[in-house]
DNA sequence: TATGAATGAGTTTTCATTCAT
DNA sequence: CATGAATGAAAACTCATTCAT
């Protein structure tokens, strides 16, 4: 016994606390799917707990309500934005810093594409709270894109007379614009893989071809 | 009574369906704006009908369901969106047929804030049953940006290998997207009266400073 | 027509109102009999609509919440018992004036025993809020009965050191608590008739035999 | 090992038994607070757990529902109770007996506040099972309390129509009354440490001054 | 046609109780 | 025995829709 017996306990709880974190995980996995499906309005709170193969009850003993999961799933993905933020290189072309920016989101919204999608339906058309909480939770990787953009304005790569963070967040929003487009038609454009470039071109230099004059009368 | 009867009559009839349709837009005008406030499944139909200084009942006279209302509203502004396209000059630089577009709509939009608003939300994060209506109503519309693109394309002045209604939606959603951006935060970027060329601009060349080369290492 | 117009609708506006009220007093008389019976805790707010004869949804056009009702009850009660302590003799021996009041309360409590039976039973069990609730209600009436107690000690007929206002608060409650008892046990003690001699006998005289000394040692 | 083994168990299951006693009180008390305070149907049960300092489920190894928690509670208050009127006097005058009894009863709520809180609630206001459950185990309290009236009425010290036990029942409502108010509002009428004098005064005696008539016209 | 009271299915949430560990 | 996650019946409340007047 002896020594073994912390142990065993300390696997217990580990135990439990995995399962915890794991029936956690499936409640946030199920709500995903379905919030990003159907809305969040529209889907019982029941049907999130059916499809996480709980009763109905179990999710209060997670999170205190309806509103709450989408809050922690909204926070999620922040948090997965804000760290592919942070992967981004800190010195390049303000093309290559964006387009890996892009291209770190995508990576993680090809994981958890139902996250991803609830996040860019939130992000584009929910309402007043959930948008603060974005605003707010997504704050450093916001900052981040205003940063690379106004380092491309210093570095006169980027003419436009929007504040940097109206402009980061402008960005934001046009990338998940152009992922939902790729997923409600995936045989269309923009194809998903193409994406980082396409949002960055798109952003950068528009769709006309490069030519002489900017300001075509 | 006699001969002019018949004209009471006409005349009481026509006060009648002049009532009517008084009492309809009233109800379409207090949906716009609780709908586009608060959001469709946030607004209590009975606020709407007070809104309007009606019954609640009474809106079930105009309306077969509640979704009928934001239909209508949706298709409101789809076929005001529509008749800003055909009003937009069928020859001219790509640049400016777009921002004759542009124009047109906030023309409108300035108009009929409320329903301006409503068709943004819905248009960009509304659920996939509204989408589809969008799709069908506007269709005319985005065909008419499409051939402007089309043409530009043909013209060489634009360069994309996206299909062209694709993109008329994506320039769609992105000028929505700006609108607003505008309303939400009206002291920043971009200005409401701006929006035009702000927002082709944008679809255009893009933020990047005109220069000689399009795609940076 | 002319002149009948307005009474005829007059009259439905009657009637409707008539209506509604006597929906609302149904609802009302089915609350205080279920949560006499059962306590208010106890009772589903369905159980009442149901026992009312109306749908579930119907009480929440007439009451705010399953709380709200609860007070609606106590109020009527309170003014109810306010209105009997109204009638009381303004000038009498205090033993007359304390009779007049219990009867007058007991009359009410006769035509309306559920009513009274919940307030007895809130009055001296009720939680916090509800007892707080009859305090500020029942002002009026317990100030009565302190004036009449405060008549009585100023002609000494009455020799206490309590202040009359938590004396009469005591009177009340010792009121409803044989209120309680007699219909509890009908056929025991006390009587409900001989419930006004019975209560004033033994808040003023006590069940002592009236003799020499008053506290023996 | 040897003949030590059995001490050592015998004290193991001494200290185990006292354990579970222990664990067991503390959910007593742990009750007794939370219902006198919020009431039993306010309280949910891993409240009262909690306050215990022991899981939710540990309750159930203890008691076997909710319910019999308060019937636990409620039993031991009329022990409580049933063995103060045991220490009552055989033999004394009505009133010091009474107030022998009251003062008694006073002792243990004095050190057992929450109990008797509760106890009191539940008397006055507790619903039908638990007034059967009380009327029950507070039988020899009562029946005490009735032979005290017997004797008195016997004596010629009490002159009441009422049966001696419904006399006890109310002696003991009105203790409990004036005990309630006391706790409520400290600072008034009556002082706790007046109750027995207050109380037995009051239904001996009655508020008025002792003086020639009994009852008056 | 207008009204607004009535409806009841549907929603979120609570919580006493169970039971695998 | 202790634990606390899971359970699901039951509760309060909402609100789109109906319909008698």
């Amino acid at each position: 016994m002896g020594d073994r017996s912390p142990t065993i306990v300390q696997h217990l709880v580990r135990v439990n606390e995995q399962t915890k974190a794991e029936t956690r995980q499936a409640l946030l996995d199920a709500a995903a799917q379905a919030f990003a499906r159907h809305g969040y309005h529209q889907t019982p709170i029941d049907s999130v707990s059916e499809a996480a193969g709980v009763a109905k009850g179990t999710i209060y003993n997670y999170f205190s309500s309806k509103e709450e999961v989408l809050h922690a799933l909204i926070h999620d993905a922040c948090q997965l934005a804000v760290d592919a933020a942070e992967t981004t290189p800190g010195s390049a072309s303000t093309h290559a810093r964006l387009e890996a920016f892009v291209q770190a989101n995508l990576n993680w919204a090809r994981k958890r594409t139902p996250l991803a999608l609830l996040f860019a339906r939130e992000l584009l058309g929910g309402d007043t709270r959930t948008q603060a909480l974005i605003r707010e939770a997504a704050a450093p990787c916001v900052e981040k894109v205003a940063a690379i953009l106004q380092a491309g304005i210093e570095r006169r790569e980027i003419e436009v007379d929007a504040p940097p963070e109206a402009l980061a967040f402008t960005f934001l929003k046009l990338t998940n614009m152009l992922l939902l487009q790729s997923w409600e038609s995936p045989t269309s454009w923009p194809r998903l893989r193409d994406l980082p470039a396409t949002a960055v071109s798109l952003f950068l230099h528009g769709v006309a071809r490069a030519g002489p004059s900017r300001n075509e009368p």
